[in-house]
DNA sequence: GTAAAGTCTCACATGGATGTCAGAGTCAAG
DNA sequence: CTTGACTCTGACATCCATGTGAGACTTTAC
């Protein structure tokens, strides 16, 4: 597929497609013309760089992770102890930041709960802002 | 305490600790002098807010958790229907976020079992950078 | 009381992920 | 063939988290 169907398909826009080819997360093939040709898998693929992107990794980093999904990356991880260290770590901060988010969360439904009876039903009706 | 001991003592520049002021996530309290004195808390938090910012949360959404964690919050009470849908979003963004970070967890955690045995070993080996 | 270390504010610089725009080439439909 | 939609490259702009440095004031140690 063409770059305009991966943007509709992902969301994510031609510049940044063409951003992640630039840092080498995806190598779409080029047709004569030169217009890029993405492959059905891209759009997965989009959705992992996202995903990690989102959750504080840098494209330097997930250009590593990458080519060790799907079905041949053990290989490419026995190589690499190296590699295999920074994933721990990014595992054990990741790991820290959800046990955050999460104590948070309780404390915040704690206090939704703290809301007198008939408040919520009254919230429902508020008008909702853009 | 002053700056140069929180800086010291959780490895966060004073730089970076005036601009979390700034941005309304620490509140020291001034001296006469003008000097920032900082309260014993303010380690864990600061704490907080650097495992929250790498797990790519802006200051701004910090601003809003951050009061959900620890000990204060506890005294929060849900009694105006606005702040009850602000609670709602909050809480829904925050599950968000969660859901967000599980899913790259994920993803890592299905990377690192690709590793073949040994390689751990061989990786536990290397020397820890700094 | 003086020197050294600590702190203040303010301003400018940087790097990474993004947006936006302009000009030129490509393709498909009438 | 022409028009309109799509794509290309390249440049510049923006936002945010961060670094760095200057010049002035405060605190600490001698």
């Amino acid at each position: 597929m063409r770059i305009g169907e991966l943007e509709r398909r992902t969301g994510v826009s031609q510049r940044l497609l063409r951003y992640y080819e630039e840092q080498g997360l995806l190598e779409p093939v080029r047709r004569p013309s030169g217009y890029r040709e993405y492959a059905e898998a891209d759009v997965e693929k989009v959705g992992h760089i996202r995903n990690l992107l989102a959750a504080g990794l840098s494209t330097i980093t997930i250009a590593d992770v990458l080519p060790c999904m799907g079905s041949e990356g053990g290989r490419l991880i026995a190589d690499c102890p190296e590699l295999l260290l920074d994933l721990y770590r990014e595992r054990d901060r990741l790991a820290a930041s959800i046990a955050e988010l999460s104590t948070a969360l309780d404390t915040l439904q704690a206090v939704i709960a703290t809301a007198p009876p008939g408040v919520a039903e009254e919230a429902a009706r508020l008008p909702v802002p853009q």
